[in-house]
DNA sequence: CGATTACGGTTACAAATGATACGATATCGG
DNA sequence: CCGATATCGTATCATTTGTAACCGTAATCG
């Protein structure tokens, strides 16, 4: 019989390296641009789609919606993103980058590449690439036909 | 110059899977054993290795010490551990499963590995291998030269 | 030895996170 | 149209999680 061995559990190793991740982002981002992972995250999604809505935001990144709208209550009021009333839909706000906005993403995207460059630029020449593929059909395996 | 998309970011996937794969296990343990995570590795941990101390477990798993204690008072007060005054340090215990909390991991750690299975038994030969390397590898970039 | 410092574990407190309920709008079925 | 139901975002609340202070004991150093 196979025996347990947390060591070698992959969904303990997966949250622990996952955690010490994190946590070198967290504590970068937050020392640099005083930004929360949330907030990161909110910003670069709208950096690349703008005018999202917050719910689109939700199930693009799997965050809950509440953090989410933390995230952009506090972005709007540091003047890093406008909240424009959706023409569509007067629930919803389109979310997009200030000029202030802008400028920081323009000095957080590079210093993000340069922090994933830094983590998983010691790993082999198709390691990352298949490290991430396998994410991929992890997320696939468990959230059924979701996942992008 | 690359360009930053989050989809394609890999700290950003490895905490999306991450909080996908623990959602899961999290939900499974407590519908099945009434057990959180922290309590579940704890009792993993000291089967492997009878008589360990908190502080080792939280070296061994990078758990937080206040997350082992609050977890070994629970287990204690449900009767699946015992915890034993260390003789050579009077400050510590020396934790150790009782009959029930043998009786326990004897139905939780195989349905553990059957739960390992349902997730990552979807992959390929050598994926789940090459994964955890990789994983084990991320963890030295980072954590040093520590990493077990 | 006696004092200082470090460590194991708990407690008390603060911050973050998620579940629930709500107001407002939108959509759907009759 | 109008009522029932679902959705967007927020606010409130409970739970979880981490941080800082604490009590004992151990180890270190003069």
């Amino acid at each position: 019989m196979e025996t347990l061995r947390l060591d070698d559990f992959l969904p303990f190793r997966l949250s622990y390296t996952s955690n010490l991740v994190s946590g070198a982002i967290a504590t970068a981002y937050q020392r640099l641009f005083g930004l929360s992972i949330p907030e990161w995250r909110l910003v670069a999604v709208i950096a690349e789609c703008d005018g999202t809505t917050q719910a689109a935001i939700c199930a693009r990144t799997g965050m809950d919606k509440v953090t989410v709208s933390r995230a952009a209550i506090a972005l709007g009021k540091r003047g890093l993103i406008a909240r424009q009333p959706s023409a569509s839909d007067r629930r919803a706000f389109e979310l997009g980058l200030t000029d202030a906005g802008l400028a920081l993403y323009a000095e957080v995207a590079p210093k993000a590449l340069e922090l994933e460059r830094q983590i998983f630029g010691g790993l082999g020449a198709g390691e990352a690439t298949r490290f991430l593929a396998t994410l991929r059909r992890i997320d696939m395996i468990l959230g059924g036909p979701a996942a992008d």
